[in-house]
DNA sequence: GCAGTCACG
DNA sequence: ACGTACGTGACTGCT
């Protein structure tokens, strides 16, 4: 057994490498122990990269540890470390771990020890720190990462364990993804930053276990973070098929469409259409008029000012009003091609396991609002307009897709979060909420093509976005004095909205800026633009009606036909003579009584693509 | 590493 | 009283 000496805190910690079966039998006896004592232990893991279902993926090293003592177990090395490891991960009662969802699937893949025997022992010390502080350092929080909540917990030295090890694989003349597959599993480096990962996480649970007791953070909120995050691990586990053969050909159709405008462009002197300078200078050069900028003040060149030059409107239909501008037309041609067959196209084939399915990160708690995100390939963002993306995922070999989207489910959690009288009547009603909204403002007017429902429903956003007359303006195309006189209107039927608005800023002041939600989540503002309250409270109350339907789809033994969620929606996969029935239970749970306000929601059955979903054929 | 852009809810 | 759209991930260019 090898021992690495380290100092955190001010305290001597050991890291012990365990060589050989007697040091396995030490590391077990001190499992043991820890077992008898009832103290939790930390895991993490070191694996040769991020994509757990690609072919060739090894765990490298298990590591174990508390406050004191870390053991760092070669499983690479054997069957008889990772026997070791599976055998404790087994017995543990209680297990710590930095992100879980990660390590979970580690173990699960690797050492076979299933994500449902760990969830209900494992407590997530990533979680527990999002919930004190869900910013980000560069938002100016505590930030949610090891290093980050290791610097603000327990010692502001310790080490930047994943940034130094980059700096070493840079020495070592290997990139990070070859670094974290190739390093000498005995580096004294890798061993003593593998072994100071669980040493940190075991000193932050202590810390944050003292801070959640401070605050007052329920341990109910914990434990259903905790289930989520399980639930989303499962989805992640189960991944989605994919239709290889045909994204390979969508791909290099993208690619041709890409290249073919890419060179259009380059007649007009743009070398590359992604740099806006180019774009914007070559414009100029034929006579165009830029106007639009940035924040930054550079000339703004992006869709809606290249679409109207290209006399197109949103749809991309010509509109008539003026002659195209090629290079203009070119430039967002290429750019959309270009960018569907890299972040799409490419990443789905780039992430395909064996059996032909990818297995997307689902963040069950990403944005400062407890919002999920979804990476590798950001299943959240796919091109939803033109199914050709969408078309690429599939329900499992028999099944059909399933998706199920709340109705306007901000709008009433508005409602019901301000208690909004006229807006809660009118939902009870079954009314149309803009076209009341429309007829409170304006009365009983005609209201040919709509305009004024879509003015009301713009100002609805407005209001859940907390932006003002120039944003829903720019959205809704009305000029800018309709829609102040709308908002002020808006204001008066619907008082209650800024009525909570001054009620939440004002008990967020009193509270360091931090606001409340529902739920018990604290929400920090941000000093200059305290006005986000309202859409913080509604964003992060919306994300957890998706938390508790999800929890109640788990309840109702659905999980294994869930396969992604998307804000408002989930998206489901079930053999086609279930699919009616799946499809009733989703709905089930995702119809509830929110204050008063029924939040709703219902299932499309599509055919075996997500692009069905959209209209696709397949 | 930041700015700009573009895909989504 | 005024004015501020909100939240993400991913890619490319440029420094």
């Amino acid at each position: 057994m090898r021992t690495h000496g380290y100092q955190l805190a001010g305290e001597p910690v050991e890291i012990h490498v365990v060589e050989d079966a007697r040091d396995v039998r030490e590391f077990e006896d001190w499992a043991a122990r820890q077992i008898m004592a009832g103290c939790p232990v930390a895991f993490d893991t070191e694996t040769t990269g991020l994509d757990i279902y690609s072919t060739g993926y090894r765990l490298r090293l298990a590591q174990f540890g508390d406050s004191r003592t870390a053991w760092v177990l070669p499983v690479e090395r054997g069957r008889l470390f990772a026997d070791a490891a599976r055998r404790v991960l087994r017995d543990l009662p209680r297990i710590v771990i930095h992100h879980a969802a990660f390590d979970w699937l580690v173990a699960d893949r690797c050492l076979g020890v299933r994500l449902e025997q760990l969830y209900p022992r494992t407590a997530d010390t990533k979680i527990m720190a999002t919930l004190v502080d869900p910013r980000q350092v560069q938002e100016g929080g505590v930030g949610t990462g090891l290093k980050a909540l290791s610097a603000h917990y327990i010692d502001p030295a310790a080490p930047d364990t994943q940034e130094d090890l980059t700096g070493i694989f840079r020495s070592l003349k290997l990139t990070k993804a070859e670094g974290f597959a190739n390093i000498p599993l005995d580096h004294p480096t890798y061993e003593t930053y593998a072994g100071l990962d669980v040493l940190l996480t075991s000193r932050l649970l202590e810390a944050l276990e003292r801070v959640h007791t401070e605050l007052g953070i329920r341990p109910a909120l914990l434990e259903y973070e905790h289930r989520i995050a399980f639930i989303c691990a499962h989805m992640q586990r189960t991944g989605l098929v994919c239709d290889a053969e045909y994204t390979k050909a969508l791909s290099g159709r993208l690619g041709e469409q890409s290249e073919q405008y890419e060179h259009k462009a380059r007649r007009y002197g743009v070398e590359s259409i992604n740099s806006p300078k180019q774009v914007a200078d070559a414009l100029l050069g034929m006579g165009e008029a830029l106007t639009e900028r940035t924040a930054g003040g550079a000339l703004r060149v992006d869709k809606p000012v290249l679409l109207a030059l290209a006399d197109l409107d949103s749809s991309w239909e010509r509109i008539g009003a003026r002659t195209p501008n090629p290079l203009a037309d070119a430039v967002i041609r290429s750019k959309r091609a270009g960018k569907w067959k890299s972040a799409y196209a490419q990443t789905f084939l780039e992430t395909l396991d064996a059996s032909g399915r990818v297995h997307p990160f689902i963040h069950s708690l990403a944005a400062r609002t407890g919002r999920m995100s979804i990476t590798r390939p950001a299943l959240q963002t796919l091109p939803g307009r033109d199914v050709m993306i969408r078309r690429a995922i599939l329900a499992d070999e028999g099944h059909v897709m399933i998706s199920c989207d709340f109705d306007a489910v901000e709008m009433r959690v508005m409602a019901a979060l301000a208690d909004v009288k006229r807006m809660k009547t009118a939902i009870l009603a079954g009314e149309d909420l803009h076209s009341y909204t429309r007829s409170l403002v304006y009365g009983d007017v005609d209201d040919p093509g709509g305009h004024l429902r879509a003015l009301c429903k713009g100002i609805g956003f407005g209001k859940i976005f907390g932006g003002g007359a120039s944003g829903v303006a720019r959205m809704t195309g009305a000029d800018e004095d309709s829609v102040r006189f709308a908002m002020r209107m808006y204001d008066r039927v619907f008082p209650e909205i800024k009525r909570a608005s001054n009620v939440w800023q004002r008990e967020a002041a009193a509270n360091g800026m931090i606001t409340k939600t529902v739920t018990g989540r604290r929400l920090p503002l941000d000093r200059d633009r305290t006005y986000a309250v309202v859409n913080y409270q509604v964003q992060s109350a919306a994300r957890d009606c998706l938390g508790q339907a999800l929890c109640d789809m788990h309840d109702a033994g659905l999980l294994e036909f869930l396969r992604l969620p998307v804000h408002d929606e989930v998206l489901a996969s079930a053999p086609a003579g279930e699919a009616e029935g799946v499809a009733r239970g989703i709905e089930k749970a995702m119809n509830f009584d929110l204050y008063g306000v029924p939040i709703t929601a219902s299932a499309d059955i599509g055919k075996r693509s997500w692009g069905s979903l959209k209209g696709g054929d397949y």
